[in-house]
DNA sequence: TCTGGGGTCCTAGGACCC
DNA sequence: TCTGGGGTCCTAGGACCC
């Protein structure tokens, strides 16, 4: 370790296999506020916090942070903790621009960056020692001193031999910090790593491995992979591997690959059983998904809906569309079967949710065999319409008539009878399947 | 942290088909 | 008609991440 205390002797150094590599993990230090106080010098030195718009607190800047304020909590809370609070929205453009500057200097040290989110990412230093006549630590060191110098703000490093590692390291010290871990004292570097800080490792997982009688990263590497295996399956394996120097995961440069899906939830302000609620603010859900969607210039193929109830239990079932689309009204008639399906009566649910997968780019929708172009036509130029209103008069001033409160017909033999899909008869999805996605529009 | 929102990946188990 | 084995595909749910 570089730059750490030294640590009692854990053991003899891990055995490591494979080429050594030298990989970094970048992360700006509290970065929304920290872009907020480099573009703005009289809000440096000062506690600021970034998520006004939610009401809770995205981002919190380390003067904040040292009176309290953390991430999650309410605003109200965080002024009492703190009354001379500086309050900002959130203003993801600007972020986005520093992370992308954050970004670009990281590549001029090495085409091989990968940007993990807005504020981290990996590069591989593999290899580059001759071109700079330096060691990682300090080709590390450099773009370390570059990104705050040319940003105004921190960064905290880690270095090591994989990308699990290395994001462990750049955890283990910040702000501003600098960890770089060898391979021959890897051992001593897990020894101080908790369970609950290696990448990977959530609640869960650390419940199960503390039953296991282990405590810290160094416990876990201890073990032999194949138990690590059986207990946690391949991600379990796979960290094995990350921590013991094995680089499984490359840094991955290319272009991230399209996204896989898109939803959108919310929970209510109280939980209801009332089954012409829930379905409304289902339905709203799905008109902002579908906003999203053809914002993206994305349509999607399938839609599930998923009901939770008060107890966080959680029910969901999807449907295959008979062709990709991005307008809303082509996705009712099925959400309203999946909801059918799911809702039970009596009881009482916390939130809805849709996800839309199966997505496509391209907005111009492709006319299938037997669709009327024009309608279809018709039909997005309506969705175009509903957006420019919205966008105008704000969300959801105009939408499906649906989405009121408008008195449902309610199938009185599937309130009798609800079922979920844990309790499935056999037979039953197919029916199912068949019998939701062949979906024809009415004009 | 008594639980917000939006993503990704993995897996158990059912259905289906030889 | 009943029984069984094995491979593949699909789906819902779980766990984790920022």
């Amino acid at each position: 370790m570089d730059g750490g205390t030294t640590a009692g002797d854990a053991g003899p150094p891990l055995r490591l296999d494979g080429f050594p590599r030298a990989i970094l993990h970048f992360d700006g230090d509290a970065f929304f506020a920290a872009v907020e106080q480099a573009a703005d010098p009289a809000l440096r030195g000062r506690p600021v916090v970034t998520g006004k718009e939610r009401g809770i607190i995205a981002c919190a800047s380390y003067e904040a942070k040292a009176r309290g304020v953390r991430r999650g909590i309410a605003l109200g809370e965080a002024r009492r903790l703190c009354p001379d609070l500086v309050v900002l929205p959130s203003d993801y453009e600007t972020y986005s621009l520093f992370s992308q500057r954050m970004f670009d200097i990281a590549r001029r040290f090495t085409p091989d960056v990968e940007a993990y989110s807005i504020d981290e990412g990996f590069a591989e230093l593999t290899g580059l020692r001759r071109l700079y006549r330096a060691s990682y630590a300090e080709i590390a060191r450099r773009f370390q001193a570059a990104a705050e110098a040319e940003l105004g703000l921190t960064v905290s490093i880690g270095l090591s031999l994989s990308k699990g590692l290395a994001k462990l390291a750049s955890d283990f010290r910040k702000p501003r910090g600098f960890t770089a871990v060898a391979g021959r004292h890897l051992h001593r570097f897990l020894a101080r790593c908790a369970l609950s800080d290696v990448w990977g490792f959530g609640p869960n997982t650390v419940a199960l491995l503390q039953r296991h009688g282990l405590r810290t990263a160094l416990d876990f590497v201890r073990r032999p992979e194949a138990w690590a295996g059986r207990l946690l399956g391949k991600p379990g394996r796979e960290i094995w591997r990350e921590l013991r120097g094995d680089a499984v995961h490359a840094v991955q440069s290319g272009a991230p690959p399209l996204q896989a899906s898109l939803s959108k939830g919310k929970t209510f302000a109280a939980p209801s059983a009332d089954r012409d609620f829930v379905y409304a603010k289902l339905l709203r859900n799905v008109e902002s998904a579908f906003i999203k969607l053809r914002r993206h210039g994305l349509r999607a193929r399938t839609v599930t809906v998923a009901l939770r109830r008060q107890d966080f239990g959680q029910a969901s079932l999807g449907a295959r569309l008979t062709r990709a689309t991005a307008a809303t009204h082509e996705a009712v008639p099925a959400v309203r079967a999946l909801f059918d399906a799911l809702y039970a009566a009596g009881v009482p649910y916390r939130a809805t949710m849709v996800l839309l997968e199966e997505l496509e780019s391209d907005p111009m929708t492709q006319p299938e065999l037997f669709d009327d172009p024009v309608r279809i036509e018709k039909m997005a130029e309506a969705s175009r319409l509903i957006d420019r209103v919205n966008r105008r008069y704000g969300k959801h001033r105009l939408g499906l008539g649906t989405g009121l409160f408008l008195p449902m017909r309610r199938p009185a033999a599937r309130d009798a009878a609800p079922r979920r899909k844990t309790d499935r008869l056999p037979g039953e999805t197919e029916r199912r399947r068949v019998g939701i996605p062949l979906l024809r529009l009415p004009v």
